[in-house]
DNA sequence: CGCGTGGTTGAACTCTGTCAAACGAGGTGG
DNA sequence: CCACCTCGTTTGACAGAGTTCAACCACGCG
């Protein structure tokens, strides 16, 4: 178990972007969680729900997403593994969104009655959870800027970027290469496009040789152009470590 | 000072928005506040920034946004009296985004360090503003929505509608008149727009006998229309306790 | 009364959307 | 092992919402 738990998500997760000290994520852990697997398009909580547990991702994909009335969906955000992507219900007791699986994904839930009953007592761990829905809303002002202001092209390429260094449990370069089971439908529903933009944008990408988006796999062949391209800056995901020195942290080998 | 403080903006914004209580907010406002007068176009905090206090809204408009390479301007959040518009900046060391007022406004700034000291001892008051700092968040997964799948029409309607929510201290209804300090240009800005298609839009609506936005005020002649035109739904406002029912609580005529 | 900020207008242009059909890889069952 | 189904991707022709550029207007303020 405790080998186990250095290579926990969470602890990978919660050490690149806070300063919580591992016995706290430890703390976190022994709170009376219960795992689940679920299918792809798995609703996990749904708009309208009032949640008395929150999710905790092990494993695969997830997205909140709104539809709309004419039936058009909008992804507000994506989450991968050691996220905790509906943290907010526990202040926001109606989601004003779905919470669903983009692939196969291993669930655990904690129950908030737990969890508030810990952050009251540890303040550090409740600060640095707070800290994590801030970065989730610095990312959403991200999203809104690119919508908002960037060409497809670029949106696209963003996006990119941005999902190759949240999921990268080492450092990003050429020749990446990152599991991203996302479709090139969800892809547009995120960006604010059609998929008929995003596919011919991803053949552009291709054609010159910059990435290749495949069988659920992402592969980068020239990372500095496509941050270019996107105008990608990382900071905004404020990272207390890099994702690489987590790993040396962990002792983990390379 | 007592009653003066039942006027104040910030304890009309908490109450309408978390459950904290009066003497709570009182708490906050004891805190070693500094007031400052700023005029129109001042930069309260530039991206890049690592500020040690709060920002409070007391009088005014702001909002926060950046600049991409191309000079093009996103403005990712408006702020109205009331406000802690980077609250935020209390666990994210480096500011992602400027602060900026769009009028003349009152600020007042509370040090980090006396903030952070009085929410260390006062779980209530750290869970209330954690929950502000949510809502923000929900306001910018709906501003996604906003901009990724709606018609510049809805998108417009849709600002319009939320801006007269958020500053209305009575019940919204027909003919109701808000000051709107809030250029066209800002507009666009705010809706991944151009001046010209917001211009245009909002020449439509004032054809169409819904609404008048002129000389920084906004009136609106059929609410129930704009509301649907928008697909406006304030629940992700999440509001605690309607802003009537606060004037109520605070004992005022209407 | 002049200046400046902010609002208004028109014409040409373009990026992205729409619609509708075909293709291809992977899995399943007869 | 092939037929068949499904999901996701690809393609083409066309339409349209919103942009761009560039000029003009109007009101409020010193």
């Amino acid at each position: 178990m405790e080998a186990k738990l250095h290579y926990h998500p969470l602890i990978r997760h919660l050490l690149s972007t806070t300063d919580i000290s591992e016995d706290n994520v430890r703390l976190l852990l022994e709170l009376p969680i219960v795992e689940q697997d679920v299918g792809k398009g798995h609703t996990i909580v749904a708009e309208g729900d009032r949640p008395s547990r929150c999710c905790l991702i092990l494993e695969g994909f997830t997205c909140r997403s709104r539809v709309l009335a004419d039936g058009a969906r909008q992804i507000v955000a994506f989450h991968v593994p050691g996220d905790l992507p509906d943290l907010q219900s526990l202040h926001l007791k109606r989601m004003d969104h779905s919470l669903t699986t983009l692939s196969p994904a291993r669930l655990a839930f904690i129950p908030h009655e737990a969890l508030r009953g810990l952050l009251r007592a540890n303040h550090d761990l409740a600060e640095s959870l707070w800290r994590r829905t801030l970065i989730d809303a610095a990312i959403l002002r991200e999203w809104v800027t690119s919508i908002g202001r960037k060409l497809a092209r670029a949106r696209i390429a963003h996006i990119l970027c941005e999902l190759t260094v949240r999921t990268a449990a080492v450092e990003v370069g050429n020749d990446t290469r990152i599991a991203l089971p996302v479709t090139q439908n969800e892809l547009a529903d995120a960006l604010g496009l059609t998929i008929v933009s995003v596919n011919r944008h991803l053949q552009e990408f291709r054609r010159e040789g910059l990435l290749e988006l495949r069988h659920r796999t992402l592969t980068i062949y020239d990372w500095s152009k496509l941050r270019h391209i996107a105008e990608f800056d990382s900071d905004y995901l404020h990272f207390t470590r890099p994702p690489d020195a987590v790993s040396v942290l962990l002792g983990e080998r390379r």
